[in-house]
DNA sequence: TAAAATTAAGTTGCGTACAATGTAATTGCT
DNA sequence: AGCAATTACATTGTACGCAACTTAATTTTA
C-alpha cells in the first residue's frame, strides 16, 4: 500500500543506482571477471579455485562440509567436483564409515597446483587499487550481512 | 616467485576465509537468495527485476544502454529480454533511426508491475538487520571497487 | 562511392546457482 | 528387529554470466 506522502521515498527506493544489492552484485561480478584471466593460467574457474582453497586447507572434505564452507549445495557442487576429478585435481571416494558420504581428497596434482595459486590473491589485491583497511572493511561488512541474511 | 620468508603470508593469503572476494561473492549470493521469495510473487528473477528497474526509470532503452547500466552484455541480456517479452512486460522493437538497435519498451503490464515492486526493497532492507549507514558504506565501497576494477 | 572498419545485437557453449525431486544409507523409535 | 524419519548426495530443469563467434547495419576512409 503506497500512499501519496511517501511517493518520493518510493521513487528513490526503486532506482537501480540506489540499490545496495545491485552494487554488491556488480562488484562481485567484477571480481570474478578480474580473477578469470589469472585463473585461466591454472585452468580453474573462480568457484573451482575456491573449492581448491578449502581442500588446500583441509586436504580432504565431504560434500556437506565443502557446502558449508562455500555456502553452496550439492546441486552446484556435484558437477563442480566431477570437473575437478576429470582434471585430476581431486578424487571422489566414499567414507568407509558412512557409504552416503563422498570424501573429496586432493591428488598430488591438486596439491601441486597450490604453488601457482599463491600469486593470484596478491595480484587481485593489487588490481583493486584500494587501501587494505577499506578492503577489510568491505569484508567485515559483507560477512555481517551474510550472517544476518542467513539467520 | 615465493621465497621462504613469506610462506606465512602466503598461507594466510590462500585461506578461504581471508578472501575479501569470497565474502563479497557469498554476500551477493545471499542477497539474491533473500530477494527470491519476494520476487516470486512478481514472477521475476533478480536480474529481471533489475532490468525492470531500469525500464521503470527510463521507459525505453536499447540493449546497449541496458548493458551499460547493468554491467552486462547481450549474451546475458538477449535471452533475458525475450523472457520479459514472453511475460508481456516489455516489447522488443527496432529503432527507425538505426535498424541494428533494439528498443526495449515497457508495456502497460510492465508499468503496472511497478506498484507491487515498491515494497520489495523495503522488505530486504529490513531483513539485512543492519543500520542504514553501514549499508550505505558497503554500497559506497562496492561502487568504488567496481570502478577501480573496470578501469 | 565502394571496400574496410566499426558497431549492435544475436547465437553457441560452458560453468555456475539453486529449487525440486529422487535414491540409497543411516538413525531413531517402538 | 523392523519401520519411519532423516541424512548425504545425485539428478533435472531453469536462468544467469560471459567468452567467442556470427550477422547485419552503419560509419569511415581511401
Amino acid at each position: 500500500m503506497s500512499s501519496g506522502h511517501n511517493s518520493k521515498k518510493n521513487k528513490e527506493l526503486l532506482q537501480l543506482d540506489n540499490q545496495l544489492c545491485f552494487s554488491l552484485y556488480s562488484a562481485a561480478n567484477a571480481m570474478t571477471r578480474a580473477y578469470r584471466p589469472l585463473l585461466d593460467a591454472l585452468d580453474l574457474t573462480y568457484l573451482q579455485y575456491m573449492a581448491m582453497m578449502v581442500l588446500w586447507e583441509e586436504q580432504s572434505v565431504s560434500v556437506k562440509r565443502l557446502g558449508e564452507r562455500l555456502h553452496l549445495d550439492s546441486g552446484t557442487l556435484t558437477p563442480l567436483l566431477k570437473r575437478l576429478e576429470a582434471k585430476g585435481l581431486v578424487s571422489r571416494g566414499r567414507s568407509p564409515d558412512d557409504e552416503r558420504v563422498r570424501v573429496i581428497t586432493l591428488t598430488d596434482a591438486g596439491q601441486a597446483l597450490k604453488i601457482q595459486a599463491v600469486e593470484v590473491p596478491e595480484q587481485i589485491l593489487c588490481q583493486t587499487c584500494m587501501p587494505l583497511d577499506e578492503l577489510k572493511q568491505i569484508k567485515q561488512l559483507c560477512d555481517q550481512l551474510l550472517k544476518n541474511l542467513s539467520s
